[in-house]
DNA sequence: CGCATATATATGCGTCGTCCACTATTGGTC
DNA sequence: GACCAATAGTGGACGACGCATATATATGCG
């Protein structure tokens, strides 16, 4: 729930100060599996967090393209960024628009239920190739983490992969 | 993303026509494991799904308690649903606070990580008896489908566990 | 030559969602 | 008798977020 792009954003930039579209591009990318955001929603947050005296920012003019802003942890952003990092994990409220349709999909009978997780299947195949194609170099502590945090996207969609298996099967035991 | 609500309360409501009362009660409960819904985001919701002509209302007055507002779908409302059902899955956009959480909490190194992990790991266990608690008996096509949205949990729960046994090999393997 | 794309930041609009408060009554607990 | 929870619905405030658009320039493609 609690503002969670703050956080994200003083955690990247606790690893390396950044400019707000660096920081895009990060969202799009290397964290993209676990947290994304928008650029407008990025430079928002960066002015909250500037205001709240979180990060410090340092404009370096460039020719030609607008000045790059590199913002940087503050003391108090530090500090905000481990107070947050040893608060106690929320239960997260789930939200799964797919088992919502696929509970929903009922109205529309066994085949529509089975198209729907042939549908699933091959969605979930692809997320496993695209996760699996990376192989994270390096045995520091930020890159383990960092492996984990892909090898936990692999590990649930194989098990999406054996539970609509197992559906399947259920379905099979279905009449109607 | 879109609209998300709108079409719960449809599926729901072709279920069975229910008032809003009803519908808050029913994702605090049954399908809370895989959607939810605040009462005041229930009624607006169901304010525009009036609106645009999706449900019927019928007022059943009571003595004491204010009027029950009972909606069942239209035709509209029913095609509405229908054809989100047989809409593309869209591939979803993932934010997962807790694998923010793992990678970030790097700056607070090697123990805070695992007892991070320790954290979830318990978490998930209470996720894990929850869910394992009911058995859904009947074998129609609904029953099938609900037990399915709950196996997803059971199978999802799991592989998180074994996620975290494989972290914690791996960070056993990491020095600092 | 025009058009798309990348760099870089920013504003505005609208939706969605959460929290809180309020109305009104019944029934149970301390 | 006072307080609280459940039933049933309504409304406001506010934040987070996504999409579109604006600005300004450089490079590359056809």
């Amino acid at each position: 729930m609690s503002v969670e792009l703050r956080h994200a954003i003083l955690g990247l930039l606790a690893q390396r100060p950044m400019s707000g579209y660096d920081l895009g591009r990060v969202f799009q990318g290397s964290v993209a599996h676990f947290w994304h955001a928008d650029l407008s929603q990025i430079y928002r947050t960066l002015r909250r967090l500037a205001d709240d005296g979180a990060i410090d920012t340092q404009t370096i003019p460039q020719d030609g393209k607008p000045d790059r802003k590199v913002h940087s942890l503050t003391e108090a952003g530090t500090t905000a960024l481990r107070e947050w990092l040893a608060s106690p994990l929320e239960t997260e409220q789930v939200k799964d628009p797919f088992l919502a349709r696929l509970f929903f999909v009922e109205s529309l009978g066994r085949d529509a239920a089975l198209r729907l997780l042939d549908e699933r299947a091959a969605q979930t195949e692809a997320v496993l190739a695209t996760l699996s194609a990376i192989d994270i170099p390096g045995d520091s502590l930020r890159s383990t983490l960092y492996a984990a945090t892909r090898a936990n996207g692999v590990h649930h969609a194989r098990a999406e992969l054996e539970w609509i298996q197992h559906v399947r099967q259920q379905l099979d035991d279905t009449k109607e």
